[in-house]
DNA sequence: GTACGATAGTGAGCATGGCTCATTATGATG
DNA sequence: CATCATAATGAGCCATGCTCACTATCGTAC
């Protein structure tokens, strides 16, 4: 059938690719205005996910070198998002802790990005925002059977 | 309705940035065995769309400064993608051109993102295919009117 | 035809974010 | 206690982004 070939597919990639191109630049964008960067935002959030703990479990939980956390805590750090608490149980290791700027700044991404989740499919007919969301599964289902794993 | 609500909006838009960060994740792994970087292949992407041309029109097609297309075309110069070829009409420029190799890999890229469209979208039932396409472009069109511009 | 402003590219220098390897301090265990 | 393992960091590398200053060249106006 001649809709679903490979012309269709490239197509539909394509169109991924390019939502991913500008969701990326829009949210980069919009955490610049507070003071951060996507790395620093993303350690933000794995703490918040698994709260005040040593830089290599944060390192494992990003998948990056504690090398390269060292770094980024720094510049939380020094812009006031965490703190270096001591860790009573172990003096080797330090707890990554939020401030109230820290806790402010993850709130305030959770608020945009529920904002931004409404001005994207509010509109939307529940119809076509129902066979999206199957798409979307679809698609990540299937990346999930190639191998791929969420970084979460 | 119970159902379209802004927490299934955020579910939503959680697993679009999933597929975001999974998608580019995988690229990137994908062009390291290219010998490539993301921003290196953005050039070459670019230089394929606009044909061999000075390095500013270059900067301008990818929205980066002409100081950093010099550092990119650096390093695609020492690992043999591209030349730098005088520009016949103007002294000052240059004329950044693919050599074979890096007609190559342009051509492997592409041939790639065929194979990996037809893996995601070849089993999915054509009805959810059609779907997801279209709720695709509906966010893309929704993206646009909210200001959000294509980088191409 | 020359003098001057604009343009193409790059050097210098900075920030961020990755990495490895070496080092220090501490923990844990035999 | 000695030894090995672990937490964090220093040193130093590469890539990518930026600005600012500089050179070479272009184009134009005079």
């Amino acid at each position: 059938m001649a809709h679903y070939d490979d012309d269709s597919y490239n197509a539909a990639l394509d169109r991924l690719l390019l939502l991913t191109v500008m969701l990326n630049d829009d949210m980069q964008r919009g955490l610049a205005t507070d003071g951060l960067t996507p790395s620093r935002t993303s350690l933000l959030w794995t703490l918040r996910r698994i709260g005040p703990c040593p830089q290599q479990a944060i390192a494992a939980a990003m998948q990056v070198s504690p090398r390269t956390v060292t770094g980024l805590v720094d510049g939380l750090v020094a812009t006031g998002f965490v703190t270096r608490e001591p860790d009573p149980g172990d003096r080797r290791a330090v707890l990554v802790t939020f401030t109230p700027k820290g806790t402010a700044a993850v709130d305030s991404l959770i608020a945009q990005q529920r904002e931004f989740s409404r001005q994207l499919f509010a509109a939307m007919p529940p119809e076509r925002f129902d066979g999206l969301v199957a798409g979307l599964d679809d698609v990540l289902g299937t990346l999930h059977a190639l191998g791929l794993r969420s970084p979460f």
